[in-house]
DNA sequence: TATAATTCGGACATTCAGGTCTTTAAGTCT
DNA sequence: AGACTTAAAGACCTGAATGTCCGAATTATA
């Protein structure tokens, strides 16, 4: 809804590595077989975010996919952008041509303040959040477990 | 980003419909080349339209589509999730399973506020709300053309 | 230097949304 | 009844997204 599905992709992938110390390349099989994810096709998506500059890559031996940046400055925006351009959240909910401030779809009012608002999650929203998330539920489910006598 | 193709489609059949009177049917033909719309395509979406019940439709001559309901009680939440299904706005953000208030993906708090604000949004805007954007639109247009002098 | 490990890159396969075309069924009019 | 109009239904086509496979390039290590 928010995001194609070569994103969302992207975005678990990442936020496995955000939990990741943060030195060494972690190996494109043990991110897939974590995340449960297509491999080959993930490659070329990681691929894509090493040329955007979010990954770095090496190749041969210990070699794998590193985070490029800290977690906390890399925004879902960023990966959303490097993966499905922008074009989405720019546009007219209703698809009308020409549609602008002067010249505004019939949703234009009321739609465009929504859509700042998901921009703003996004751009607001980081590796850091994600990977702070993921922590939180593993919580959650040893604790389900645990008084449920497993 | 909020609907797909088909649904953006319906949506401007909807409105086109929307602004004529109550009475009688419009053709398809005249829909379509009102809105550009694929004419064989469009058909098939507004069958669905009349198989969720939001239009009518009758064959032969003086046949065509008429809204089922008045333009007030249509939303465009209906229009999404006839066309559409309802699970893209209730999927996570993240794709992670399972996914609930009490097993939160990573995503889940801060993306559920934000959700249900657009889902509000969908279910709020009505048929009514974007033919009178239309006629708002319109006028802009005319308002445009004649201080530009033609 | 040889070898193994790993990403890179392109060719190919599959699936699905978008879209066309043709035939059929259901109405209206004379 | 017969001709005409129009939506319904289904077969088919197209292109983009998704995904696989395999060889080439690169690099650590023995």
């Amino acid at each position: 809804m928010l995001y194609s599905g070569r994103c969302e992709y992207a975005v678990r992938a990442l936020t496995y590595l955000a939990q990741k110390p943060a030195n060494g390349f972690t190996l494109l099989a043990e991110i897939t077989e974590a995340e449960d994810l297509p491999r080959a096709f993930s490659g070329k998506i990681l691929h894509d975010l090493v040329r955007a500059g979010l990954l770095r890559s090496a190749r041969g031996p210990s070699g794998g996919y590193a985070l490029a940046l800290p977690p906390t400055d890399i925004s879902l925006l960023q990966v959303v952008q490097s993966i499905d351009g922008t074009a989405d959240l720019d546009r007219c909910a209703v698809g009308l041509n020409p549609c602008s401030d002067e010249m505004p779809c019939p949703l234009h009012d009321t739609w465009k303040p929504l859509r700042t608002e998901i921009k703003q999650y996004l751009e607001e929203t980081t590796l850091l959040d994600l990977a702070a998330g993921v922590s939180r539920k593993r919580k959650l489910i040893e604790r389900a477990n645990a008084t449920s006598g497993v």
